[in-house]
DNA sequence: CTTTTGACAGCGT
DNA sequence: CACGCTGCCAAAA
């Protein structure tokens, strides 16, 4: 159900670089808005959007039994620090995200986008 | 307006 | 380290 702050989402995973990972509370920190639930939600109806989904875990590394189980093999290709020797989850703080400048103005772009557009019913004063 | 529902997070036991 | 509880936020009914 792609609602503005669905796509604001997807953006700003799209952003994350190959081995590293971020945790669903950071997404909605980085955006600015929602929170961990939201951007769960958001993922959850991301089939077809060709994210890298995987980059995307629980504050504690983890993701439910079956994702895991798929986003096992992308975390040993892409060398992405992990726990375990399953590996079963990521390992944070090794394998977290930290935007570069220009990446954290592009995410900022999109949260700007996502706080314009949400409600302009107009008038304050 | 209230209730229910999630690919959650933090904290205590 | 594993559970269980409580808090959170937006959307849909």
């Amino acid at each position: 159900m792609h609602s503005p702050l669905n796509l604001a989402i997807y953006e700003v995973v799209a952003c994350i670089p190959a081995g590293s990972a971020v945790s669903y509370g950071d997404v909605a920190e980085l955006l600015g808005a929602g929170g961990p639930r939201q951007v769960g939600a958001a993922m959850a109806g991301s089939a077809g959007e060709d994210l890298p989904w995987w980059r995307v875990v629980r504050a504690d590394g983890s993701l439910p039994r079956e994702l895991a189980e798929r986003a096992r093999p992308h975390w040993v290709s892409e060398s992405t620090p992990v726990r375990g020797s399953g590996p079963d989850r990521v390992r944070f703080p090794d394998a977290r995200w930290r935007p570069s400048v220009d990446e954290f103005a592009r995410i900022d772009a999109i949260a700007a986008l996502l706080h314009r557009g949400e409600d302009r019913s107009g008038g304050d004063p």
